[in-house]
DNA sequence: TACGATATTGATACCAAGTATCAGTAAGTG
DNA sequence: CACTTACTGATACTTGGTATCAATATCGTA
């Protein structure tokens, strides 16, 4: 799990302690160390690997507390075909993402078109369209760095 | 779970015994058992419903045999946000899905843009881009219908 | 600053989904 | 029919996540 690859407009602002409160939940000790670890991640990360972090913090609680920023808005929960769901820190509105399938870095991006294509899709499809999820698979630069350098010593 | 709400172009061919045994894979009873089932569904459907849906083949097997359709590209695996992953026949080569967010229906569609875009996004991605996945909620007909009877009830 | 109502915690037990194991069985082959 | 090999399925296990509930921390108020 490498830092991501992909350079997204990040407002410096994001502060994960203010959106529980903002919902009416007290700011405790273990809330507030769930929300900083969060936010010095750089990274799209799982519930597990956070209890692994914050071995101080009972599970219950960080799955209560990620769960809370969830309905808060302020963090996405991105569905992984394999393995747990990840969460990443929602600093763009409305946003995608890409996942590097050989490191499983998460990056964010936003594009207009998707947006439009959205739109055009109401009419084919029956229903009331309430939201949608794209998800685009890389193989990330650093990745693929590895990759040639692997190869050019594999094959001799 | 009610019936898909989109109409979509369906190939009456479709043999999962078939692409089963194109993988080298034996034709034993427990997994025609497995594969009509599947094919007998108008729906998607989750492992663990078609292990209640044939008590007489082993969970074991039957997760064996799911996983063997994937690999196949017989099936498509479903991210699902909340809950277990849902698998579909692939009957369209690329495709994305719709899943009402009230009954769980889920639907198969294409449209050109999507993989228009797709492409206009390789510029602005860094990485090799390999796949992509779209899923878009709706509240289906069927469910919106529902709704519709049920609130004026409702309110009284 | 102490009080007290109430929200929160976290150990534990639990549940659900899915996988590894492996002795027994079924398929295909000569 | 015999034999090799793939397959099965009961079982136990792992992982991810939730419910419970007594003990504790928070925070408005006196």
């Amino acid at each position: 799990m490498t830092s991501s690859t992909l350079s997204t407009t990040r407002s410096a602002e994001v502060n994960l302690g203010n959106a529980l409160e903002d919902r009416g939940l007290r700011r405790t000790t273990a809330r507030t160390a769930v929300t900083d670890r969060i936010e010095g991640l750089s990274d799209a990360f799982t519930a597990e690997q956070l209890c692994r972090d914050l071995p101080g913090v009972g599970r219950a609680t960080v799955y209560r507390t990620i769960r809370h920023l969830v309905d808060a808005g302020a963090l996405c929960k991105l569905a992984i075909l394999d393995g747990a769901p990840m969460y990443s820190i929602a600093r763009i509105e409305h946003h995608h993402h890409t996942v590097c399938s050989r490191c499983g870095a998460v990056g964010e991006f936003r594009h207009s078109t998707v947006e439009r294509v959205m739109r055009s899709l109401a009419n084919e499809i029956d229903g009331d369209i309430i939201g949608h999820r794209m998800e685009i698979f890389i193989t990330c630069n650093s990745c693929l760095a590895e990759l040639a350098a692997g190869n050019s010593t594999i094959n001799g």
